[in-house]
DNA sequence: AACAAGGGTTTAG
DNA sequence: TCATCTAAACCCTTGTT
């Protein structure tokens, strides 16, 4: 008999800066230097954004997501910067290593992206929030002395608080807030802090005089499904008391999507060695898992970055890179006959899966990433 | 009323 | 030319059952 009822300690695993860290085990020379990852468009020789960057480099003001020649300009003074493509494939690998020596502290696991999971210590800690914080420790002792890499780790009663407890000790930070902490933890943040709020919803919400996510809490719940809708509204109050049921289990991946900026601007069909290389990529990837697609969209970002997307249920599940590519060309097609739309970047999303073996088992769609 | 399909928006890392 | 890439969740509209 256990004596923690329905309550739950979950813990947030955020590897720190992930991908600046990765260059820098490979790169002992960089160790000390501001790393910036770029994703480089191809269009020009700097065009591009940050993927990421260490915290030399956010000492100095370089952020995700800002053009990668801002980034160059803010760092100009800086002769020791470094700036390094982005290499996924190598990332992958070796959080595939983290994830396995994450899956040994817990069998209730869950990762959410290349660089954060969760796990469900419930049954370990059994309502002991030191031996949680104990088994915490020891991961990021773990994931130190066999990866060298720091993480950031959070301990709550759910994963909001979880993640936002590793949140706010970035980087190389241990923290745990215990279900009483909960509001005292939560409230006096300014709304922006809570996950799943953006610029706009914070916009929204100060026009509403919701400042701190205190207020959120307390806010009238109807007058925030009036602006938000019945699902948002709701759980937007929910996540702002600290309230989050969601539990911690692997997801299946709904969709696989490829996108790539074009050399230039078109507004023709003159795109078809990229599109074909996407299709190819996607079927790939359907082939590999064992599934077929019943849903093909194709994406577009016009010159002023307006994404456009048009989309097909098919008749019958397809898998080929030759369907997918007949597919999508029908979409842009229509898509160009609709009207004048100068294009930059080209994409094309497969979604509705079924598996490819009937009798194949499941593991197949469970094994959700990459 | 409930559901499917299609398109757009917002968020996150 | 400053402006990437992948995935999820939600919102709204339209049309069908």
């Amino acid at each position: 008999m256990t004596f923690h009822g329905n309550s739950r300690t979950v813990l947030a695993v955020d590897l720190d800066y992930f991908f600046a860290q990765c260059e820098q085990l490979r790169r002992a020379d960089i160790k000390d230097k501001p790393v910036v990852v770029c994703v480089y468009s191809g269009r020009s020789k700097d065009s591009g954004v940050v993927s990421t960057c260490n915290y030399i480099a956010r000492n100095f003001g370089v952020r995700s997501g800002i053009p990668i020649t801002q980034a160059k300009k803010i760092l100009s003074g800086n002769q020791a910067a470094v700036f390094l493509p982005i290499d996924r494939e190598y990332y992958e690998s070796i959080s595939e290593r983290i994830m396995a020596i994450l899956r040994t502290h817990s069998t209730l696991w869950e990762q959410v992206s290349i660089d954060e999971a969760y796990l469900d210590l419930t049954p370990e800690a059994n309502g002991d929030l030191d031996l949680a914080k104990e088994i915490g420790y020891k991961i990021k002792i773990e994931i130190l002395e066999k990866e060298n890499l720091t993480c950031s780790v959070g301990i709550g009663p759910n994963k909001l608080i979880a993640k936002m407890a590793a949140d706010s000790v970035k980087p190389n930070g241990l923290t745990i807030v215990s279900s009483e902490m909960v509001r005292p933890f939560l409230d006096p943040m300014p709304v922006a802090k809570l996950v799943g709020i953006g610029p706009r919803t914070e916009q929204k919400l100060n026009e509403l005089n919701i400042k701190r996510i205190g207020d959120l809490a307390r806010h009238d719940e109807n007058a925030l499904i009036a602006e938000f809708g019945n699902n948002l509204g709701p759980h937007l109050k929910h996540f702002a008391m600290g309230i989050d049921e969601d539990p911690v289990q692997q997801r299946t991946t709904g969709q696989f999507s490829r996108i790539v900026t074009l050399k230039r601007n078109t507004s023709s069909l003159a795109f078809e060695v990229e599109l074909n290389s996407l299709c190819k990529d996607i079927s790939q990837k359907l082939e590999t898992r064992g599934l077929r697609c019943k849903s093909v969209g194709i994406i577009a970002i016009s010159s002023d970055l307006r994404t456009k997307n048009r989309s097909k249920t098919l008749d019958a599940p397809i898998f080929t890179a030759e369907e997918i590519e007949e597919t999508a060309k029908g979409l842009f097609r229509s898509f160009f006959e609709e009207g004048e739309t100068l294009v930059r970047r080209i994409g094309v999303k497969v979604s509705e899966f079924t598996t490819f073996e009937r009798f194949k088992n499941d593991s197949v769609l469970t094994d959700f990433l990459a």
